[in-house]
DNA sequence: TATATCTGTCCGCTATATTGTACATATGAT
DNA sequence: ATCATATGTACAATATAGCGGACAGATATA
């Protein structure tokens, strides 16, 4: 995913990256693959794959399934990310947070946070409406489409956001150019008065509220979102945004708090 | 932790087994450690282990936490586990099923599958019973200590167990040696059954019933476990197996079926 | 003060991991 | 039959990753 690093041409890559470009991709895609398709799909040497792809395997990092030689994540990465979710222990309150938060509101209600430079939805809860609004959790998104990422980069001077953020997730998905020191602005803004909300950029029809959930450095560790109806979320505003402002100072002390040790 | 592949000596470690190396280890020890500690912990060279941490961090395998440089499990690694845990979907139906059976039996009951060449358990919950008996979840054992482990290798030739099961394992937490002979008959009796019972041999009190949660391959992907006191466990065996294996049967299709795809 | 330990960084050597290429097989199209 | 594509394996060349060891600051001990 990260083209960054590749500058120079025909440079070799380090196992360790290629490895975990391997997994990021296989996450991405959400399926089992052949080791041929991982290879063209992510652009490297098929040699280099099929040795790492086996490496992995030998480790339990991936796994056969799907048949024809198909391999998908495996069981050991699914413990490490418990023990992750485990030390960090903010599941337990974030999914009655949210479940609050959909219950007061009967909107979508989302708890998100980085992923590398980009953006994705941790864990959701839809509302108890007729239509629910509802989006994947776990994809990676870009960051200047959600409201989210206005707070999450906020503790990044200007220089070091547009470092961070890769130039082409500028593109909104209508193909349309937002300008970095567009979304700066917003970031600043957001910083300011502790939430961010707009029309959002990637349909057009729904309103996004997030706020800030703050980890031990202060700054926005993750957020706490909902996503509404356009008019719903506009009439109900102030009362959406109280709901997620009591919800994300439950919250604050969750994330980063270590349980043993 | 795996000892058995550095034969002779003085060879060179492969950076991907160093860094899955450190992060099992992490994972053991359940907290956040310096690379110092790490290096002299696992045997690695300092210099290598400081640069595969600080590769690790940049990539958000890891995470600086707990100050003065420590560094733990990062958060990729969780999005990374819950894109197998969603692949894979046994987590929801498996947490009702353990659910059912902890309120049928009031006693605690275990999803529990290999890590590699070990044990472990995946999900617990508890009985409701005034003295609880419960175990670390996520906690690599031994796969001779446990009732279940009669169950998890019974697809594996007499020679293939051998080769499988780290020879050390074989020695009891009691100091005792158990003769693989012995264990071998015991996997070949619970193949048979289709179940496995004894009082434990990890503690005085408990008793343990397992009974396999069979994969695409029709042999054991996982199991289902009840510990209990063992004279409830002896009073009540028959009604706590029928439990178990209604349970189980419940679960058959659910922990290998993709979801998309 | 000197001495020892813990910690992190830096650097040169060389064993080896990555990679391009060739090879082998299967499948499907023409 | 011939050609093209998809798939996996084998191997040698060389760029480089892993390692040992030197160095230095910080902290503790004598």
């Amino acid at each position: 995913m990260d083209a960054v690093q590749d500058e120079a041409a025909g440079k070799r890559a380090r196992g360790l990256d290629r490895a975990f470009e391997i997994l990021d991709f296989l996450r991405q895609k959400r399926q089992a693959l052949k080791p041929n398709e991982i290879a063209a799909q992510i652009g490297a040497p098929r040699s280099s794959v099929y040795e790492l792809v086996n490496l992995l395997l030998s480790n339990g990092i991936l796994e056969f399934t799907g048949g024809e030689g198909r391999v998908y994540l495996g069981r050991k990465l699914y413990f490490l990310g418990a023990a992750y979710e485990n030390h960090f222990d903010f599941t337990r309150e974030c999914e009655a947070t949210l479940e609050r938060l959909a219950g007061e509101t009967r909107e979508t209600a989302q708890f998100c946070m980085l992923d590398g430079n980009r953006y994705t939805v941790v864990r959701m809860r839809e509302g108890a409406r007729p239509f629910r609004i509802s989006t994947d959790v776990g994809q990676s998104v870009p960051i200047p489409w959600t409201a989210s990422g206005r707070l999450l980069v906020a503790h990044l001077s200007d220089q070091d956001i547009l470092n961070f953020i890769p130039p082409q997730d500028f593109r909104l998905p209508g193909g349309e150019w937002l300008e970095p020191q567009t979304f700066i602005a917003e970031v600043r803004q957001a910083e300011r008065e502790g939430l961010f909300t707009f029309n959002s950029i990637v349909d057009s029809f729904t309103h996004c509220f997030a706020v800030p959930v703050r980890g031990e450095e202060g700054h926005a560790a993750a957020t706490l979102c909902l996503v509404t109806p356009r008019d719903d979320g506009i009439a109900n505003r102030d009362r959406y945004l109280d709901c997620l402002k009591r919800a994300a100072a439950g919250l604050e002390h969750a994330p980063a708090r270590p349980r043993r040790g």
